[in-house]
DNA sequence: CGACTTATTGAAGGTCTTCAACGCGTGTGG
DNA sequence: CCACACGCGTTGAAGACCTTCAATAAGTCG
């Protein structure tokens, strides 16, 4: 027989299933805290949950843009390809980021897991219907994409002119900024993402990562733990990333 | 006396001194076309028309973001500074271009004119208290800021990836869509900006922006005319550019 | 015309890349 | 249980591309 703490996780599941947004963890954290309870169940009739392997595709680039995606979990990398190969990775997204934004018909990149990830998925055509109806979420989604940019303004800055060092730094401390937003520890970041996502990130070689890691760690200005775990000397990588202050 | 037709100019003088929106070149190309014509004066009242010459700083990086432009006439850059002086373009600006399209309370770029260009200026917050009367405007920025946005994902694919030769080749593209967007010729394109800027765009140095013209030249990919006039091998170019076709 | 800015070209140098080898941890099958 | 393969990160050496420093040429404007 069930315990209790038991039946109250299932009966958890079983909302989660029928109210999936009353109960997203990442529902604080994106376009969603526009809706309010009452009317969340018109945005939940939309919403499908899709779970990822690492590895597996979510999006490609050039395919008809049908669907919003909200990661609740997990990391995926946003990237787009030269057509001999070579890859740019625009961004990594974490749970509560809200990917596929464009207002195109088509996707301008692709989108693939490089963790275990679930996602909430919307119908754009849907999405886009209610926004007569909750101007916010309208607000929200130009909010979104207007912060987007900024950040992708930010990365032209390192990619144009910054050195590999300082393209280490900004990097280790974009993800601490990240999970401090997030609420989780802003000092020792996990790495979700290998060598190479971070020179396809950074515009450089795995080698030229590693390399770099490899300085800063001999310079104390991080120490690399266990399960991808790096410990950041704050104040001098800021420095060093070219922040102004 | 006044001929007709300096009297007619006269008129038309007069109108947009008195309408400005209803007779703007660049209505058509920008936000501004999400309003009818009988609301157009609750827009021009917000309205303020700007002159700059060339090296004027139109907005300034860390300033409030009091205002949104609209580029009327000229070519202005869109730029990033690092503390040590290293300066990434973020973009160029022309005539229907919006800019300052940010949500948050400060500048995070600075904004000069290259050419003589003229704007208009509007008041942000007054712009966003009418967005609730009209939301075809907060859906036109949005569709704006998207375009940015996936432009700026375009510009990180170039900025981490792309050879200089590479480089060059898509930026002369751009120039040369735009152009046809914007109903000029797409064929012999003019460059508003010097070498320097074109280098700050493209993560170059001057010399290398310099010595890529002339490599380009003599493959007869590019043949440089009088006045800044570049004309394109637009094909080749296209090929080079790592332009998916 | 002469001073200034801007573009071009040359030579040397540096940072990052490329090619290659090695170490480490994990997982699988004999 | 261990051997071995595989993926991933690190390190070394050589090379390429772009930068830096420097000089010259071309264009602009008073």
């Amino acid at each position: 027989m069930l315990q209790p703490e038991q039946k109250q996780a299932a009966r958890a599941i079983v909302e989660r299933l029928t109210e999936p947004c009353a109960h997203c963890d990442a529902r604080h954290l994106s376009v969603c805290q526009a809706v309010e309870d009452p009317y969340l169940e018109q945005l939940a009739a939309l919403v499908t949950t899709i779970e990822l392997a690492p590895h597996d595709t979510m999006v490609t680039e050039g395919d008809p843009a049908g669907h919003y995606f909200n990661i609740t979990y997990g990391t995926v990398k946003i990237y787009k390809l030269l057509p001999d190969g070579r890859q740019q990775i625009i961004g990594f997204s974490f749970a509560g980021d809200f990917v596929g934004l464009s207002v195109r018909e088509n996707y301008a990149y692709s989108v693939e897991a490089l963790t275990p990830a679930r996602a909430c998925r919307f119908d754009r055509k849907r999405l886009e219907g209610l926004l007569t109806k909750f101007p916010k979420i309208e607000h929200q989604l130009r909010s979104q994409t207007s912060d987007e940019l900024a950040i992708a303004q930010d990365q032209m800055l390192l990619l144009g002119r910054k050195t590999a060092k300082e393209r280490v730094a900004s990097f280790l401390l974009q993800l601490s900024h990240r999970a401090k937003r997030l609420g989780q520890p802003a000092n020792p970041v996990v790495l979700t993402m290998g060598r190479a996502d971070i020179g396809d990130y950074l515009g450089l070689t795995i080698e030229t990562v590693s390399r770099t890691f490899t300085k800063l760690r001999a310079e104390k200005l991080i120490a690399l733990g266990a399960n991808n775990t790096v410990h950041l000397e704050l104040n001098a990588l800021s420095e060093l990333s070219g922040a102004w202050n």
